[in-house]
DNA sequence: TAGGCCATCTGGTCCT
DNA sequence: AGGACCAGATGGCCTA
């Protein structure tokens, strides 16, 4: 466990608009040495592979360095809502122990929570046919707007096979993701067991030329 | 070196 | 009351 270090440790008595919260040196060991618990993200040869996914994509993993933090002051966030500050909102009766494990509880669910919209975004890349640039993955940004342009593009496929008018046009900010559009996934994917119906390659041929 | 992308921390707000 | 969600801040990594 980190050694969290208070401007009055040991009391509980502190003010906590006054009150500053560090790591020491050693505090390492809570970001460094913890169990890697439900992520499953695995150390092997000095990348980090994420087994829960089922991929063999490296999982970047940066360890944000220990800095000083001030708790109770309007640091970051206070932007919107009442002014904080003296007189503030504080809990009553929750020492600064507490609030440390409050705190370190709340940053785990918090990773945890990006960890599985990190998991949802790579499901997304897996079903939107690209080819990766620069041997890359796909950013976030680029994989929302080709999801988007892909969704739109079926959507008008589907709509010229019915015979009806096409929903959606494409303008210029659907261009800003250029990966190029691979027809068949299977190509992508040489161990890809789907079969392709044929309304899927009616599709996806239609949908050639919107990405 | 600047800029893009990202992970993480943090505190406020919303929801159950 | 506590957890989920959100957005701002910060700093690391990578590339042009």
């Amino acid at each position: 466990m980190p050694h969290w270090v208070t401007a009055e440790e040991g009391t509980d008595t502190e003010s906590p608009d006054q009150v500053m919260l560090y790591y020491e040196d050693d505090a390492s060991e809570y970001y460094d040495n913890k169990p890697d618990g439900p992520d499953n993200i695995e150390e092997q040869n000095g990348d980090f592979y994420d087994s829960g996914s089922g991929s063999d994509e490296p999982v970047q993993r940066r360890m944000r360095p220990r800095r000083a933090v001030v708790l109770g002051s309007s640091s970051s966030a206070g932007s919107t809502g009442p002014p904080s500050g003296p007189g503030r909102r504080r809990r009553c009766g929750i020492s600064a122990r507490e609030r440390n494990l409050r705190r370190l509880e709340s940053n785990e669910r918090e990773r945890m929570r990006m960890h599985s919209l990190n998991r949802a975004f790579e499901d997304l890349r897996r079903v939107i046919p690209h080819v990766k640039k620069d041997n890359r993955s796909l950013s976030k940004i680029e994989t929302l707007t080709l999801a988007k342009n892909y969704v739109k593009a079926l959507t008008n496929a589907i709509c010229t096979m019915r015979g009806e008018v096409a929903h959606y046009s494409f303008n210029s900010d659907d261009e800003n993701v250029e990966p190029a559009f691979v027809l068949n996934r299977r190509d992508q994917e040489p161990n890809n067991n789907e079969t392709v119906s044929t309304d899927q390659q009616e599709i996806t041929t239609r949908t050639q030329g919107f990405f």
